[in-house]
DNA sequence: CCGGATCCGGTCTGATACTG
DNA sequence: CAGTATCAGACCGGATCCGG
């Protein structure tokens, strides 16, 4: 009988003040939730592929995005197979329209840390 | 798995991978770092117009913030008087390029967050 | 009063073991 | 393979304290 899982995003009645900078950084500006919508992005759709990234999120924790990613509306899961049953992961219009924001940061990152380089294209 | 390291994290993790999103994720991807830039941006410049933000960040992550932020070269900090001594803190250019980052965030957050708006300048 | 520094309890993170 | 359970410890954030 587990609770408390990891929930620290304000619901939006309880949001923290309407700015949309404020918000958006409320549903992912955690430190791997941009990062699994870069993988998906770049058309990983798998848990494993998922993990493989070189970041290293552990397991727990992707799980855990994936399914508040999915409640947000950004992430979609498709069963592909039963027995044991198996889930792609793909990105919603919502979520694919992150791919502005990652743009912004690959753009900034280039720049301003030396030996960056983009691991996204759009 | 192998990495090189070219960034300087005060915080949490060392490197994480080439990609211009970790990197940045691990200079501003925490939860009050760019609301702290946004609120530079605005032409909010000391730390108790900083801290009157709807989103009321506690003192002493602010201060840890502005600490950071300026030891990434984002912020810049310029005693403007003594006695007892205060600070302006001011961004950057490295600091205002943030700028198409937060825009991307509001974009977004206009779009998919109901109810928000944009308090940065566009 | 302002700009922090310090203390401290609670929450979240993340490595690992474990299950189906 | 795809997650879930566990748990120690890092971190957040509220309250408080302090020098100027």
């Amino acid at each position: 009988m587990t609770f408390n899982m990891q929930v620290t995003n304000p619901k939006s009645s309880e949001r923290r003040s309407p700015c949309a900078v404020a918000c958006t950084l409320d549903v992912v500006g955690d430190k791997w939730s941009l990062l699994v919508v870069r993988d998906l992005l770049q058309g990983k759709s798998t848990f494993k592929e998922l993990l493989a990234s070189p970041e290293g999120i552990p397991t727990n924790i992707l799980a855990d995005r994936l399914k508040r990613l999915e409640a947000e509306g950004i992430v979609a899961s498709a069963p592909y197979q039963e027995r044991p049953v198996r889930h792609a992961y793909s990105l919603t219009p919502k979520g694919a329209a992150l791919g502005e924001v990652l743009l912004a940061y690959v753009s900034w990152g280039k720049k301003h840390i030396p030996g960056t380089i983009a691991l996204v294209r759009s």
